[in-house]
DNA sequence: TTAACAAATGTAAGCGCTTTCATAATAACT
DNA sequence: AGTTATTATGAAAGCGCTTACATTTGTTAA
């Protein structure tokens, strides 16, 4: 492939003038760009991205570390975490952490010594001070999904509380009022500040909030049947359980499916994330919504504008409001008398 | 960060020196070997690998173009690869081709100036032609999902006409006759096969093929829809649908459950590629199981022999074959009396 | 016409490595 | 010890660009 000499010498012109072509920055006359342009046309030119990223000190790569690259969880963002960088000219590096804190900081480390100009990360395990250190060491980094008051301008979250307050009360504005709620590993912020939201939601309806109706789970289905199975067991059963999210939503639709539960007549079911398996269960499954991908694309948008200096017209937002999607399983409840 | 010149004179050695221990390919005196290794130690030294891949033409890059990022069907794969190509130390450039031929051939040429050392392509829309022409420029590819005779060392597929028969012979073994199927667009090649497939498994068990029980669809579960209402609308009703993906098999028990059918007593449905979801419909899906991710894992490996020379071991195969994965939505077909 | 300045282009030094070839050090022989 | 075959190391060119600085060309005003 023809490199810029040969580009250089067809066009009769030195090789910083195509370069200047290429880059578009400084000025040169549109004659002689016309010439370099035909040349390059002519020869099949493309600059060596390599060569450009040594001279520059730019590599031009982002690097994007995940819990999990399968799953549907991070598939959206990365699709468009991707588009805008590709549009952008960057090319994307993507690893994943396996919610492992090693293996994250392994995975991190591994994206520096690509080179990566800067960083999305999307961390389950990492403590706050590696990455106020990471900030630290001039890494240039955003984060998803995470809060940390320090670098409060580079993170980029959903709004947690007001998800679980939605969930809560889109149930409650059905007529619900014996809520159980499954909530996330309590470890986690997000769990916490979801069940916060639900608290506050029965609060705001004048119903006075039990702890016996929380069941702590862990995200994954098989807590969600368990979560079922223990709120089944107290004294009044629950017309509609609030889910921390959409695996243990659908571990309660089995569990419930299981237990002869007609759904939603008997029990609706509210989840979180919104997943793309919602519309496949059955019934198919209410969600409070998570703009991952959004934020990835935002995430992209501040790297672009600080990073690489590029205004994209974009006002970066730091804080992703959630919405209700509505389905089949949240429905009235169906009072039947003296039970 | 320190570079290769700061170690050398930290270790008292030539830059050479150090390129050799970085590479380990010529010998090097332990002595010096073990000075140049705390050298790189204490400076925290990490080699360019930008630097590296302008010296030594090599990008270690490989780039993969999928049709879309999001969606379950290629991320396990993606997942995969990108594991496997880690560990050779190899960096992943992905891009989405969006099914478009256009899109599809400027992602490929995308990624050729990214001076990728290879690709592995799903490609939905390009010629073979096109690809034959790549081989032809010398550029280094593998092909999932598609079989092109003049370049078939490098192709990776699934056996679709084995996947096809094996769906349809598990319906006829739990004792259906009455088959139904609809099919991918037929200008699919793997449409196409896993109805020959299908066509086998009734010959082989002495069922006459009727191409009024064949209902072509788009592969979206929209067309599942369709082709339910289309077969329901025939003389002879089918106690079995068998559905050329996992997305129209969706779109029929949508339907069948709109119909009032009781599944799978009253109608049994397979899908094909056993995506993720499979198992949160209700009915969960049988589902011929399409090992997309071992074929990335196996187009990976191939890359690591041709191109990087690298033995990893493996015995390169092209050609994979499918298995049912039986769940709730097949069982033996009910026959109500004279309706 | 020419001095004074701006705009366009060229020159050349790196960026941090790999790799060929030459040289120095060591080992293995008479 | 002297010669030759091996092995370890160093010197230096080059990968294809960017960019600071120098030089040339073009433009304008006196």
């Amino acid at each position: 492939m023809a490199n810029i000499y040969q580009v250089a010498e067809r066009a009769g012109v030195s090789l910083a003038t195509v370069s200047r072509v290429i880059n578009g920055k400084s000025k040169v006359a549109q004659r002689t760009k016309d010439r370099v342009e035909i040349a390059m046309q002519e020869l099949g030119y493309r600059p060596n991205s390599i060569a450009q990223s040594l001279a520059s000190a730019t590599s031009n790569r982002v690097g994007i570390l995940v819990s999990v690259l399968d799953g549907p969880f991070f598939s959206n963002m990365l699709a468009s975490i991707e588009t805008t960088l590709r549009d952008a000219g960057k090319h994307v590096i993507i690893t994943a952490g396996h919610s492992d804190e090693a293996k994250e900081k392994e995975a991190i480390e591994f994206l520096i010594s690509c080179r990566c100009d800067a960083l999305i990360l999307c961390i389950d395990s990492i403590s706050d001070d590696y990455l106020i250190e990471l900030s630290d060491r001039n890494v240039q980094f955003a984060v998803i999904n995470h809060q940390i008051p320090q670098i409060a301008e580079r993170c980029f979250i959903v709004d947690n509380e007001q998800g679980g307050y939605l969930a809560t009360k889109s149930a409650i504005d059905k007529g619900h009022k014996q809520i159980g709620y499954i909530s996330g590993p309590s470890y986690k912020e997000d769990a916490r500040l979801r069940l916060r939201g639900h608290q506050r939601a029965l609060e705001e309806a004048g119903i006075e909030f039990d702890a016996d109706y929380v069941y702590c789970g862990d995200y994954h289905d098989s807590s969600g049947e368990a979560g079922f199975d223990y709120l089944q067991s107290l004294d009044k059963s629950c017309t509609a359980i609030v889910c921390g999210n959409d695996d243990m939503a659908t571990g309660v639709i089995f569990a419930a499916r299981r237990a002869g539960i007609n759904m939603p007549q008997q029990l609706s079911v509210i989840g979180f994330d919104d997943l793309i398996f919602a519309r496949y269960t059955y019934p198919s499954l209410t969600s409070v919504e998570n703009p991952i991908s959004d934020m990835g694309t935002m995430a992209a948008f501040w790297i672009l504008q600080t990073v690489y200096k590029q205004s994209t017209g974009n006002k970066i937002e730091n804080l992703f409001k959630t919405r209700v999607v509505v389905r089949d399983s949240l429905s009235e409840p169906i009072f039947i008398n003296d039970m």
